[in-house]
DNA sequence: CAGAATCCCAAGTGCAGCACTCGGATTTCC
DNA sequence: GGAAATCCGAGTGCTGCACTTGGGATTCTG
């Protein structure tokens, strides 16, 4: 039940792209330098976020990161779905109970704890596609140490 | 963002002891076979449920399990603690904010970002503390084609 | 145009944890 | 006494995490 670095990273260096959001790239090395983290371990982060579409690259010397689109339309959900992968807490709680799905169980143990998963699920989800970058970026201007 | 089938396990045969609570001891070669599972696995689930009470055991022929307390003291969440560690996303999202720990963390961008790790850790204690064996056992009596 | 800065890519590495299996010791009922 | 059960410790193959290493391609700046 926990996120790993890839995730918990992820959304740590999106969070600094969005507070950049309009005054061009941020290169990696900067985020790496101002988080703490491993610039090349960065990298294997951003390839897959790149894809998919969340962040937009610039090469060359003053290149770096952009956002791929606006924080409002990010949430910490696309983040972590792309690093981490599906969010359910066991794989037969990613089918929803209007498929028909519920008749697939073999024992009705399984069936019964089943639904302990999806609400798992479903109150994961309701947290991280509920806040998106934008709200990270409000929270932290607002902070007291904030610099930056 | 998962549980593994220490968890997953763990919470269906708990749910079988509970099913049969108030009629004496439940083998593992019985669960196993209920639910497919192996034999020797699932007791290594049962040696941290016995320390921890969650269980109790009797050694012996016609021997078993039984529940360590009532199926409504007996929460989903403290199941998984148990088997899985702490439900906390990250380990920082474990502090509380009113222990002051806000203030430990090094940089703005990962304070800001605790705040997501303590919510959904908060989302998902709310799920599995609220489910008891009792309300497992409820619902399964009421499906359609239960048997046992 | 050189060279520095940056992204891009592939491969490898050490470690920990998962999901079991195996073999046996001990206890208890019949 | 013997079968049924819990107990206990060890071992095993595999996958994924959290990086590191080493290079290549692209682009701005002096």
């Amino acid at each position: 039940m926990n996120i790993s670095t890839k995730g918990h990273y992820g959304v740590m260096a999106m969070a600094e792209l969005a507070l950049h959001h309009g005054s061009g790239p941020v290169s990696l090395k900067t985020i790496a330098e101002n988080q703490g983290l491993s610039e090349h371990y960065l990298e294997q982060l951003f390839a897959p976020l790149r894809r998919a579409g969340l962040v937009k690259s610039v090469r060359g010397a003053q290149g770096g990161y952009l956002l791929g689109r606006e924080p409002e339309e990010i949430s910490v959900g696309d983040i972590l779905r792309v690093l981490e992968g599906p969010l359910a807490p066991v794989e037969c709680a990613l089918y929803e109970p209007e498929s028909g799905a519920l008749e697939d169980c073999a024992n009705p143990y399984q069936c019964v704890v089943r639904d302990v998963w999806v609400r798992l699920h479903r109150a994961v989800l309701d947290v991280v596609d509920g806040i998106t970058l934008a709200d990270l970026c409000d929270q932290a201007r607002r902070r007291p140490r904030f610099y930056i």
